[in-house]
DNA sequence: AGTCAAGATAGACACATGTCGAAACAGCAG
DNA sequence: CTGCTGTTTCGACATGTGTCTATCTTGACT
């Protein structure tokens, strides 16, 4: 946060933080980023209290938003972070020193 | 985002990351942060094509999620960022190296 | 082909959110 | 005290969001 943001960064950074402010989505994609590697769909819906339909949804919110890339392999689908997503808009929250 | 947050922090995370979730309070914030001082509301409103009961109404969730504070003094309102909020949330978005 | 399971999509619903105009409130100036 | 300006609060409205159930798609296995 260095200089005041132009309108077109605010939008898109207000897209991905969106993405980011739903408890069950801020904690997918920690699970998917703390992982180190790829996370299977199977192995996640059960850390959730909501249905399955609910999970993809909120995949779906992190993939749209630039966050997270999928891809199946036979019967199952396997997530994966994008860190350099995740790198930009923390650049967008770093205080200048002390101006 | 070294680990899997648990549910208290991901609710607490995700409430900041709504507050920052629409393009004018993510330009309100980078308004307030980058400044270096605090901000009359007088000055910020001409920045934005809203009304002023908008902004103030923005405002306030700012301020409700922690990340600014405010005083009246006289006439005006000022405005100055918690940048103690902003490191936090940042510390979220962290990833871990390449475990 | 037939069946089964994992995951995505579609449609529907209650609820939250962004916006506005109108009104209330707080200080300053006559 | 009365009015004037800056800011917040109040009600109302249209739109967006999270969740569900039901259905569809994809691939594996017999």
């Amino acid at each position: 946060m260095v200089a005041a943001l132009d309108s077109a960064a605010a939008g898109e950074g207000a897209a991905v933080f969106k993405a980011l402010s739903d408890p069950i989505r801020l904690r997918l994609m920690s699970i998917i980023a703390s992982a180190g590697k790829e996370v299977c769909v199977c192995d996640i819906t059960g850390y959730f209290d909501v249905s399955a339909p609910t999970i993809s949804h909120h995949l779906r919110v992190l993939r749209e938003a630039g966050l997270v890339d999928c891809e199946r392999r036979g019967t199952w689908v396997y997530y994966w972070p994008l860190p350099a997503r995740l790198t930009w808009v923390s650049t967008l929250l770093s205080v200048p020193a002390a101006v």
